[in-house]
RNA sequence: UGGGGCGUAGCCAAGCGGUAAGGCAACGGGUUUUGGUCCCGUGAUGCGUAGGUUCGAAUCCUGCCGCCCCAGCCA
């Protein structure tokens, strides 16, 4: 990583700042605002979920606007576990969130990735003769250099502090932060700005008011410092049950904003945490951790969601309070994430895993990271759909066709070319000579002529699609039906001269042609238009393989929108996941790789599964389709 | 009936007092051995609404309307 100091975004001496490249949002002006007027000399930022559930499609738009922004101003952005909860949250959790931000950044921002040895706390040193502590970052990637040092008081870190370091990493934590955090407890009771209170969570709930409706003060709110400080440390060695005190901040009970009717800071929970064990019996609630971890890690801009607007006069309060030597951070907020046909929180996702309408987190429909990767959408397509929808404060719902448009532009270029039948239909060419095999030369990838060729093997019978046939064409069908000519592609113009039905159930079980050995593909004679082409596989020649058709998990637009007596599970699509299992494969595809894209011409773009695929046994996932024209033709003849 | 936000095309979203970017979707047309890709074309006399300021307003001011968030010892 270049040394910040370096940095081209640094304000120039007339007091601007170079025009930034990327695409401008509100966030980015202010990050640009703060580097021009000389507030901060590097931007440092943070992703801080909290390990209770699996990164999805929302968080990957947070953690491109916090990498995207470190990215563009030449900083860096620190992953930090927000635990402060133990009953909530667990290891297998740190673990998918950790692997899901690298995969998501890899190629992109993995520069910027701050990261921590593994067990590191933070430093605690003398600031102009008051203590502070520092948790600098090392940078994930490769080839940092620099050396760590203890910032300057009124000085942001910012990002030039970045060792090289042999050590193993891991991200940050707040919970490794908890006797920092204590300390400063003790700073704000001390201070008089904070007391602990004996009122049990019922009567702080009635005490706190209502919104039109001042709140009362705490019978313990004038008890002496020493008094407080004496139950706090009490509190910690776990002299009291869950519940039977809090230590609360001393603002304001008649506050309009509720979070500054004296919000509690920590609460008592006798529970082992995954990360500090049985350290601790008493745990900080989110906003006394939240701005103090920021602070810690001299992050200089704290971006969440919308929700916590509400909550920032606190967070700048306990900053403030504490009086903290080096520059405070900034929280600012933006619009969350809304898809179309999906669900977003955490609860509701959780749900669908535990109530097994889906496999697991990393089921391919579900809007999971690790279902995105399952299902083969590209990190890449990923990282451009977030750029593509912007960053701004107003409500939204994205329709989910933008991802999808984003994964296929993406895959289009470099996915090579294959020829599965899904759903094959026997064809049996009456004039080519039985036994006989051609090796047909296919191009891998139109789009980029040196991903070559390949030789598909074509013989007397094939499988074609079923979809590709019709006894009697609708309007505007420009596949076979008989006495219809298509293109075999790569190969030969056929003509249905006949079918073949089952006695039983009247269904087209063959399909009987003719070939035309003038059309072989390469020689097209004059004149000899055929309206469509269709992909086939060899029947001698085919490879077996299961294929899993992934649609939209839900059938309503909006699955949160529910009507009162109603559940969004009842809007669940019975048939997001179709699974065939006779599905015909070009020979080429046996050496599929699992995870890698492959497109099936007509069909969209598919991956063979990271899981469940075998060689021999192969199993795809269908990514996405391709966009059919033929298919908005039948809707449409269907709706007139 | 308190506080905090937000209203620009079907969906996102630029716009920062000088006369409505761009993307997705949709719809036409062209190219095409993928009904794919690619290329060309089509959409707001209008920016929630009503007033006001101004030579000039989506941008500034005022009122009104609508939607979202906040009363966890969750984050």
């Amino acid at each position: 990583m270049t040394d910040s100091n370096t940095n081209e975004h640094q304000p120039t001496p007339d007091g601007a700042a170079e025009a930034p490249a990327e695409h401008q949002d509100f966030l980015r002006e202010m990050v640009q605002g703060d580097l021009a007027a000389g507030r901060i000399s590097g931007v440092v930022t943070r992703f801080p979920p909290e390990p209770n559930g699996y990164l999805h499609i929302g968080h990957a738009k947070a953690i491109c606007l916090n990498f995207g922004i470190a990215r563009q101003f030449e900083g860096q952005c620190n992953l930090r576990m927000d635990d402060t909860n133990p009953t909530k949250e667990d290891v297998e959790y740190v673990d998918s969130i950790t692997a899901d931000v690298k995969w998501l950044i890899a190629g992109w921002a993995d520069h910027c990735l701050g990261m921590k040895p593994v067990g590191r706390l933070p430093e605690k040193s003398d600031l102009g003769g008051r203590e502070d502590y520092y948790q600098p970052p090392v940078m994930a990637a490769e080839g940092a250099t620099g050396s760590a040092s203890a910032p300057e008081a009124g000085d942001a870190p910012g990002g030039s502090e970045a060792p090289a370091s042999p050590e193993p990493l891991e991200p940050f934590y707040a919970s490794d932060y908890f006797e920092p955090l204590y300390e400063y407890a003790v700073e704000l009771v001390r201070r008089g700005k904070a007391y602990v209170c004996d009122h049990t969570p019922a009567e702080v709930d009635e005490m706190r008011g209502a919104p039109h409706r001042p709140g009362q003060e705490s019978a313990f709110r004038d008890r002496t410092v020493g008094e407080s400080l004496d139950l706090l440390e009490r509190m910690r060695a776990g002299e009291f049950p869950d519940a039977a005190r809090t230590l609360r901040a001393k603002i304001d009970m008649s506050a309009p904003n509720v979070w500054l009717r004296d919000p509690v800071l920590y609460r008592i929970r006798h529970a082992t945490h995954h990360h500090t064990g049985d350290d601790w019996c008493i745990y900080p609630m989110y906003d006394f951790a939240h701005g103090l971890s920021d602070y810690i890690e001299g992050i200089t801009h704290s971006l969440c969601t919308l929700e916590f607007e509400v909550h920032r006069p606190l967070y700048e309060w306990i900053l403030e309070a504490l009086d903290l030597p080096r520059a405070h951070p900034r929280q600012r907020e933006f619009a969350r994430l809304n898809m179309t046909y999906t669900v977003m929180s955490k609860r509701k996702l959780l749900r669908l895993v535990q109530e097994e309408h889906v496999s697991g987190w990393d089921d391919p429909r579900m809007p999971t990271v690790s279902g995105m990767r399952r299902r083969g959408y590209p990190a890449a397509a990923i990282r451009d759909f977030c750029g593509r929808i912007g960053v701004a404060k107003s409500d939204n719902m994205v329709q989910v066709q933008m991802l999808e448009h984003c994964v296929r532009e993406d895959l289009n270029p470099r996915a090579p070319r294959a020829m599965a039948v899904l759903r094959p239909l026997r064809v049996v060419i009456e004039n080519y000579p039985e036994g006989h095999v051609e090796e047909m030369e296919a191009v891998n990838n139109p789009e980029d002529a040196s991903m070559g060729t390949r030789l598909v093997p074509f013989s007397r019978v094939i499988y074609i699609e079923q979809d590709d046939f019709r006894e009697v064409p609708p309007p505007k069908y420009f596949r076979l039906s008989p006495g219809k000519e298509v293109r075999l592609r790569y190969a030969y113009v056929i003509k249905c001269t006949d079918v073949v039905k089952d006695p039983e159930t009247g269904e087209v079980v063959e399909v009987r042609a003719t070939y035309d050995p003038a059309t072989r593909s390469g020689m097209n004679p004059e004149g000899r238009k055929v309206k469509a082409t269709v992909h086939w596989v060899s029947a001698d020649h085919a490879i077996d393989a299961e294929v899993r058709l992934y649609g939209a998990l839900f059938t309503a637009e909006d699955p949160e929108d529910v009507p009162e007596d109603g559940d969004f599970i009842d809007s669940l699509d019975p048939d997001s996941l179709e699974t065939l299992t006779d599905c015909k494969l070009e020979p080429s595809l046996g050496a599929a790789v699992p995870g890698a894209a492959v497109q099936f011409e007509r069909l969209g773009y598919f991956c063979a599964d990271p899981e469940d695929s075998r060689p021999g046994a192969p199993v795809f996932n269908r990514t996405v389709t391709l966009k059919d024209a033929w298919a908005r033709i039948e809707k449409k003849q269907g709706q007139g």
